[in-house]
DNA sequence: CCTACCGATCGGTAGG
DNA sequence: CCTACCGATCGGTAGG
């Protein structure tokens, strides 16, 4: 049973739909107040900025990211099942997320200071959550890579255009758009290994 | 030798390195103008719109990437050898233009119609032409993947990050990182094949 | 949640 | 390349 939504939350869910499809920037109130039939002024009885919108919907997301990647880094014991977890975990997000992900993903520099600091804080311990996997599996063995922090960076680069073209209704699922993914970082696309 | 930059190259110039940093809709003509030490209304001298600029900043960024990828194509006579060319002639044209790179992949949803539709095409070709290459590998038994558009969007998505960190005084030469990222994306991270 | 409105700023033009 | 300016639109506030 999904509860109805509070005007508060509905004004996020709206811009989240204009902020990704238009961006931040060229996104007025007066389009958001459009969408949810209502004056542009009404807005800010619900919320105090248009970057308090865009500062949720980041740190939002930022938060989402770290507790998926919490439960998947506990569940593997080798390195390669750990990351395989936290390729699953991410998707998960994104494809949950596919509105808010593209925001959080690109609108986040039109966040004012010291959001913007920040924001990239946690963007980069989280970039550090895989780097930190991948450093073991090439210390025990498991992986080799060019660079830990360059090999960290690919592999999610690679996930985070997902949101550009994934579609609940498309042929593949979450999980098996994962598993397609896990498979192409961790073995390559050479066939004779 | 370089030639001196006429104004209006000047003002692609500046004017890209404004969209990168700040995107298109939140640059401002006035922006702009300061950049250059003239006054806003004279930038229109030497061209028609914000968006022309926009315009050929992204068109002249496809017709590199096309003219790279047309002299890799020629190189390789194995699948997995026109990949790899592929990917060093994607990651010279980023590593040479990042921020027009970053105005390219980021700000061209800021393009209206027909332009809009007509870059879409481009870049749609363009992955087309890796989605070939991964196909031809599949089918003479170099390579083996999930589905072959994924797999070319996941190589793309794996190179286009790159315009986000690379800075030429960086201890990685452009051939140094599309030789990390060849290998990677071909091999895995595995190292037990 | 609305009406009424603010000062600031926008992309762009006229005319030199 | 500048001065002078345009109408439109921006994010946001006052007061109910």
């Amino acid at each position: 049973m999904k509860e109805a939504p509070t005007r508060k939350e509905q004004i996020e869910e709206k811009a989240t739909a204009l902020f990704k499809e238009k961006g931040f920037s060229a996104t007025s109130m007066r389009d958001l107040a459009t969408v949810l039939g209502i004056e542009a002024a009404s807005i800010y009885s619900h919320i105090r900025s248009k970057e308090e919108i865009l500062h949720r919907i980041c740190f939002r997301m930022a938060h989402e990211f770290f507790q998926a990647i919490d439960a998947a880094e506990a569940a593997g014991t080798t390195a390669a099942e750990r990351l395989t977890e936290a390729i699953k975990a991410h998707v998960q997000v994104i494809t949950k997320n596919t509105e808010a992900s593209a925001v959080f993903l690109n609108e986040w520099r039109h966040l004012s200071e010291p959001s913007h600091s920040e924001f990239l804080s946690l963007r980069d311990k989280y970039e550090g959550r895989f780097r930190e996997i991948v450093r073991t599996g090439v210390q025990n063995g498991e992986f080799q890579v060019p660079d830990e922090k360059f090999a960290a960076l690919t592999i999610l680069s690679g996930l985070n255009w997902l949101h550009t073209w994934y579609k609940p209704s498309g042929k593949m699922s979450p999980n098996d758009i994962a598993e397609n993914l896990s498979a192409m970082l961790l073995n390559g696309l050479k066939i004779n290994k």
